[in-house]
RNA sequence: GCCCCCGUAGCCCAAUCAGGCAGAGGCAGGCCCCUUAAAAGGGUCAGAGUGUCGGUUCGAGUCCGAUCGGGGGCACCA
């Protein structure tokens, strides 16, 4: 596999594998007896006690879960890259954190335990255990002292904590923030206390609701809305979820729905995550009105002459009520349904309904639905028009029950002609429309006072006259509903909530944490045919009964409590794990004040005024745009409210790694081949002589594609592989892993190293002499494009000046001068750290060189004393000419004209115009 | 159906932000050197007019408008 040292074939002190792997380790054991990645706090056990400089850098990853199946090549792509950023900046004399974490509850371990009966622990820290070590192999520069693991009680004993302070606030919408639930208490002060209870619990952040969840059989266990595929299946397992009704904690996140969306437009990130977070949000402006006693939500209020029905969700509570005895004599046999009255018919719609999946629900787009008997008034014109029921109209959104304006809603208009209702248009369509609804914008039309206005003209004068008259106002809807918080697992942050003999919820106070996982016999929920929707939770805690009856005094002497046996959801420990990397041993609090504002708050004067703070830099894959980012941005906010944090974002600039893909390849039968057997040949693919097929896309075990980044440190170094994927694109591209083309980063670094260190005895080979003029230019052009490259994450551009650089080197075939070993050296370090810390070390320092110097480019040599510019006529170049760099254009131009060719090409005649770009070229147009 | 991103040598990618000679770098390929031989060695050469059509411009890979192909997000949300 890899070379021997010393061998007759390869020279004793080539820049072979197994010399990479020395160098490697020698690094990697160096930087960590050293702490050469401790990155100072200003106060507390991580201060240096000398101060910290000014210029901080905050660069975190997604923190991994650590699946027993190990790494492949894709999912360090992004903890490389997150490096080299902190490396470069580290060099540039910044004190940079950058550390890695483990968020380590989760389903998987459980799974293992249930299966093999080991503890999910034991199974969690064995895979932290194998994940350090392959992550070590890689280089990364991490402070080693701030690594926590959500599992870790000391760190879950404040995540409980956050529970208590979201549990223990209210949103107080006239301030627009949360406040401590005390001081709502103190508004109730006059009320009886079980009356004053219920109030409160009400209205605080965290709250137990007895609402609709998501029930999912196949997993034993409730899930989130963000949890929940638009197919309506679990996002894990892809099992059916059903809607049923059981007391659960929420978390009270629609309150914060209007910042979460405005302070997306404070943020650096990718337009697209912040474009699927404001869909998830949803946010749209409309109006309630009233109909008689049916309130609806519309976004259109100034189509509401254009009423000509009202739609309830089969779910709606007024269902019941409004569906008559009879049938109206003279009933259109298309409303009926079928049935014999109004109210069998609602009934055996409702029953359909019910039994319709979320999916059946979407993908059958005929309209259908029954009359229910009665009629309401549009209060806008008096006019009664008939109330249906149809499933194309939600519960849970508005107010789950719409008017229908079929001349401007397509959805309408189809339900319309279904159940042959008028259609009347309130907008005048444009010119030569021949659609059936028309959404577009234009003048109001049988609108009584309403006409000529346009869209939105009418929708502000509707919203007034509803509003005088009683019948309804303006309203803002929300798509976000709130986050329920409670899953029936057991490998989870327990709760810190105890119940009464009433059911009370009781939280406990600050001194009762953490709140540690008891051991059971049988870590798994109880999980049931995926299919059935009346099964009940069975979490696996409740089974621990010594642990869930407990007697605490919690203020009124020792009594006897149950715990609650529900477990937080996997996201809990991800919401607040950059506060904690701040201050990771921290025991009084999650984290100290100055340690936070030092790294996490907002920065205005470097930021601008809006700056919201956060992590400077914070990457990962764009699968968690909407959970992860979500929830976090969440919890930061309301430790934020109360005054814990500075910042009211967690993470300013927001960056998502593309996926390295793989090609998987299957023989006639479908099954997969091993990957690294198959064979190309004039575009077919064969396996074993047999004609493959090649498909493209992840890289996992059973598409047999899968290459692990151990194997690469094997065969080419940790530096290689790291230059190699650094190379292949930009950061933010996906990109196939190519084995057969790391071979290229290799021979670079060989090269390089021959050029610094005789291969043959290993001395270290550069002169003292000066560079001449050219190297001297080129090496400070490609130091000035090399800090641009590094800061904009463009490693790839980077590492190919560093070639060019390096290139240049070889071919003139001198020994390499010093002037230029060095910087040269200093530049690779970010991308390949253990050769260049080795270089710099035989070049003669003592130092390792992660603190820098990094090389800083010359302007002189930037600038040069000649410029060649191509002389275009008609956009052809058809000549260069050669004249000083500080030439002026009249000079550039008499020049281009005075060149042979040009005047050939010109035949004596003068030219019609002349462009000169400075530096770039000359246009001759003739 | 709506929205977003991407199409450049055989392959991965530069140049697109700010219009100015299409090539920085790597893989594969040809040739040469080293070598008894070989390559994970060294050197060198060649290779596309930028998916397509149209527009703006002295000049378009780059800007604008269509269109085709690929990827992604949302989707009966009133």
């Amino acid at each position: 596999m890899s070379s021997e040292v010393g061998t007759e074939e390869v020279p004793a002190h080539r820049y072979t594998a197994a010399l990479a792997d020395a160098v490697e380790k020698r690094w990697q054991e160096y930087w960590e007896d050293n702490g050469t990645f401790y990155a100072p706090n200003p106060v507390g056990k991580l201060s240096a006690g000398d101060g910290v400089p000014a210029d901080k850098l905050f660069v975190q990853d997604m923190f991994p879960y650590p699946s027993g199946a190990g790494l492949h090549v894709g999912h360090p792509l992004g903890f490389i890259g997150t490096d080299v950023f902190a490396r470069y900046h580290r060099m540039a004399g910044r004190n940079v954190l950058h550390t890695m974490g483990f968020d380590a509850f989760g389903l998987p371990a459980e799974q293992y335990a249930v299966q093999t009966g080991q503890h999910p622990r034991k199974t969690t820290e064995d895979n932290i255990a194998t994940y350090l070590r392959q992550i070590r192999r890689l280089g990364l520069g991490h402070d080693e002292r701030r690594r926590i693991s959500t599992i870790d009680p000391d760190y879950y004993r404040w995540t409980q904590w956050i529970f208590l302070q979201i549990y223990n606030s209210w949103y107080d919408t006239e301030q627009g923030r949360a406040r401590p639930i005390a001081e709502l208490a103190a508004k109730y002060a006059d009320l009886p206390a079980d009356e004053r209870r219920r109030l409160v619990d009400s209205q605080r952040l965290a709250y137990l609701s007895e609402a609709p969840v998501n029930w999912c059989p196949g997993l034993g266990t409730v899930l989130s809305n963000e949890e929940v595929t638009s197919e309506g299946r679990s996002e894990r397992g892809n099992f059916p979820v059903f809607r049923r009704n059981l007391r659960q904690w929420m978390m009270r996140i629609t309150a914060y729905a209007d910042r979460l969306v405005d302070d997306l437009d404070r943020l650096d990130w990718p337009e697209k995550v912040k474009s699927m977070q404001r869909n998830w949000i949803g946010r749209s402006y409309g109006a309630r009105v009233r109909f008689d006693a049916i309130e609806v939500f519309t976004t259109r209020p100034d189509t509401l002459f254009g009423a000509t029905y009202l739609v309830l969700a089969p779910e709606h509570p007024l269902v019941d009520e409004l569906a008559t005895a009879e049938w109206p004599s003279d009933v259109d046999s298309r409303w009926t349904g079928g049935a014999a009255t109004p109210a069998q018919a609602v009934a055996a719609y409702r029953k359909a309904a019910s039994r319709k999946s979320e999916l059946d629900r979407q993908e059958n787009k005929e309209k259908t639905g029954v009359f229910t008997g009665s009629y309401a008034t549009n209060p806008v014109n008096g006019t009664k028009i008939p109330v249906f029921v149809a499933d194309y109209v939600l519960m849970g959104y508005g107010t789950g029950a719409i008017m229908a304006v079929p001349g401007q809603d397509q959805r309408d208009w189809d339900f319309a002609e279904v159940f042959g209702l008028p259609i009347i248009r309130t907008v005048r369509p444009t010119e030569g429309f021949e659609g059936k609804a028309f959404t577009g914008e234009g003048p109001a039309v049988n609108s009584g006072f309403l006409d000529g206005m346009d869209v939105v003209e009418a929708k502000k004068a509707i919203t007034e006259w509803l509003t005088e008259q009683g019948a309804g106002e303006g309203t803002v809807q929300f798509k976000l509903r709130d986050w329920l918080f409670s899953r029936q697992r057991y490998w989870g942050e327990p709760f810190p909530v105890v119940y009464d003999e009433d059911g009370v919820a009781h939280a406990l106070p600050e001194s009762m944490l953490p709140v540690e996982l008891p051991e059971v016999d049988d870590y798994s929920p109880r999980t049931f045919d995926p299919e059935d929707a009346d099964s009940e939770p069975s979490p696996p805690l409740s089974r621990a009964t010594d642990w869930v009856e407990v007697e605490l005094d919690l203020g009124d002497g020792p009594k006897t409590y149950r715990r609650d046996v529900n477990t937080m959801p996997n996201w809990a420990g991800s919401c607040w794990y950059q506060l904690r990397y701040v201050d990771p041993d921290n025991a009084d609090r999650f984290v100290d004040p100055v340690n936070e504002r030092y790294w996490l708050g907002p920065r205005t004067e470097q930021h601008g005024a809006n700056d919201p703070g956060g992590v400077d830099l914070y990457i990962g894959g764009v699968e968690h745009a909407v959970l992860h980012l979500l929830y976090s941005r969440f919890w930061q906010k309301v430790l934020f409210d109360l005054g814990h944090v500075t910042g009211d974002e967690p993470y300013r600039k927001l960056f998502n790694q593309g996926y390295v893909q793989a090609y998987a390849y299957k023989d006639a039968r479908g099954v997969y081949v091993p990957a690294e057997r198959v064979e190309e040949r004039d575009g077919k693919f064969f396996f074993e002589g047999e004609e493959v097929s090649r498909e493209y896309g992840k890289m996992g075990k059973s598409l047999k594609n899968v290459v692990t980044p151990d194997e690469m440190c094997e065969r080419y170094g940790a530096d290689t592989f790291r230059l190699y994927e650094m190379s292949m694109g930009p950061m933010d591209v996906s990109r196939p892993w190519a084995t057969k083309d790391v071979v290229g980063a290799q021979r670079f670094l060989q090269r390089l190293w021959r050029n610094l260190v005789d291969e043959e005895t290993g001395e270290l080979r550069v002169s003292e002499d000066p560079a001449d003029e050219d190297t001297l230019r080129l090496l400070h052009k490609t130091i000035a494009g090399v800090h641009e490259d590094y800061s904009e994450m463009r490693y790839n551009t980077a590492g190919a000046k560093l070639i060019e650089l390096n290139n240049h080197l070889t071919k003139s075939g001198a020994v390499t001068p010093r002037s230029v070993a060095e910087p040269l050296v200093l530049m690779l370090a970010p991308l390949c750290p253990h050769v260049a810390e080795e270089l710099w070390s035989r070049l003669g320092h003592g130092e390792s060189l992660a603190h820098g110097p990094f090389p800083v480019a010359e302007q002189r040599y930037l600038v040069a004393a000649t410029v060649e510019y191509p002389i275009q006529v008609n956009g052809k170049v058809r000549a260069r000419v050669v004249v000083p760099a500080d030439a002026d254009q009249e000079q550039v131009k008499a020049a281009a004209l005075a060149e042979e060719k040009i005047a050939e090409q010109l035949g004596g005649k003068e030219p019609r115009k002349v462009i000169v770009v400075p530096g770039r070229l000359v246009n001759i147009v003739a």
